[in-house]
DNA sequence: TCAACCATCATTGTATACGCATTGTAGGAT
DNA sequence: ATCCTACAATGCGTATACAATGATGGTTGA
């Protein structure tokens, strides 16, 4: 956190008297904290459990609180924070029956969406799937695990959005979103998400046409992903003694 | 609204002078609130267009702005308000596209949650979901629209909940309540919905423990609904100057 | 020496004040 | 008479101030 807030700072420090230019670019502003928090997230630079106090963020971005507390309930609406009443927000800690939950999802809404891509891609969303494809396996091959988790999640994003069906898209978005959260707390360390030639077979898949080929490849591809996690209700944070000791409260 | 407005005020007018009891019930009350116009919107007392002004919900609900607005913001994720920059916010008004993403998005998954639910599905949820069903269909031959309509969004979002998956089930609750948005726009004036039997049909199929023949009669169901729609682009409120005219701002 | 209680701090929840943008209206000029 | 312009009003965006609560550490009494 140190060193954003010293980059930050040194950005910021030359003369902004107060009260920046209102809404100008105010909306714009917003977007690209969101953003950032959001990217930081899923490249799991902020772990899960990591506190977000709204006053780090405030000086971080140079931006009233007001401006943080609305990115944060919209963090915590897609469940990438909770928002505890008096504790302020941290980064989600997705239990196991969520961690099920997402990957259920995920398979019965990508895997349904894929004829329907096979059906409507073009050339053009060809190539660009194979560029990000690329991407993604350059950032495996140095190293670069941050990157390659986000690259991957675009990834599945891009390829719902393909479908023409935004609605999906945008959830099969937040699906994906979660899912780095859980690759975080489940994933064994040496071993992330999709393998570096599963997105390029599948391309070559959907290229064909072959919906029902991508589906079912689709499906292997979840189940792979969701096998490699040890998906074990493991009570570090908040031991709930409720639960523990029958004692009602 | 006048009831709810009375049934505030009545309960906050008993002394207080001014900086009402801070936290004590702040969540819940901010909850009932939300509820408030929720339910509004979806049983159609206010229509898609109509504006949401945020002095007039302040004092309506006996809430401050921040309040309101935190609540506002909540709706627009969900997509039952939009929020224009500087216009304020308004009850959605669902394109066609919008429309069709929705119920494809519904298709696909409440069909595909069927045949776990039929597996999952216990006496008493039958019972209960008969109880919802009986109901519904009083308000629909009393004539009751608003209240069949929200009747009908809960019966098919706690059909979800059955599967054991909430966030599928979350996703199923959103999307009801934007065909309930859908059905105001598109929908002809007397036909409503769901038709009366068709929840009970399903529930048989359900009880039966039969998922394939509950997914098929799902389908048909939403297909039913959707077909009952005149889904055309009537472009009344804000034509997208920018979309008609090419001529980029 | 240990435990319990009190005080202070840190951090969030809520409300309000201020400024700007947009819109509607009125007045004047052509 | 019509059109353009300027002003006023309405309403939202942002920031900040204030209140409350949970946490932590220190002090005192047994």
């Amino acid at each position: 956190m140190e060193q954003k807030n010293n980059l930050v700072d040194g950005a910021e420090n030359k003369a902004r008297p107060r009260r920046l230019g209102k809404n100008g670019d105010g909306t714009e502003r917003h977007e690209v904290i969101y953003r950032s928090i959001s990217d930081a997230i899923i490249e799991q630079q902020l772990r899960p459990g990591a506190r977000l106090r709204e006053d780090a963020l405030t000086e971080v971005f140079n931006i009233s609180r007001t401006g943080i507390r609305k990115i944060l309930q919209r963090l915590a609406l897609e469940q990438l924070v909770t928002l505890t009443p008096r504790r302020g927000a941290s980064v989600t800690r997705p239990t196991a029956s969520e961690a099920r939950d997402v990957f259920a999802a995920r398979q019965m809404v990508e895997c349904g969406l894929m004829p329907e891509v096979a059906r409507r891609i073009t050339e053009q969303d060809v190539s660009e799937l194979r560029e990000m494809a690329k991407r993604e396996r350059e950032a495996l091959k140095t190293g670069e695990q941050s990157t390659a988790i986000k690259l991957s999640a675009a990834f599945h994003e891009r390829l719902a959005q393909l479908s023409g069906n935004a609605t999906l898209a945008a959830f099969v978005g937040q699906l994906c979103s979660r899912s780095s959260l859980i690759l975080a707390v489940y994933g064994s360390a040496g071993h992330l998400g999709c393998e570096s030639h599963d997105h390029d077979d599948l391309i070559d898949y959907l290229a064909e046409g072959d919906g029902e080929k991508a589906r079912t490849f689709m499906n292997h591809h979840l189940k792979e992903i969701e096998a490699s996690l040890s998906i074990i209700e493991e009570e570090a944070v908040a031991p709930d003694l409720h639960q523990i000791f029958g004692m009602n409260s």
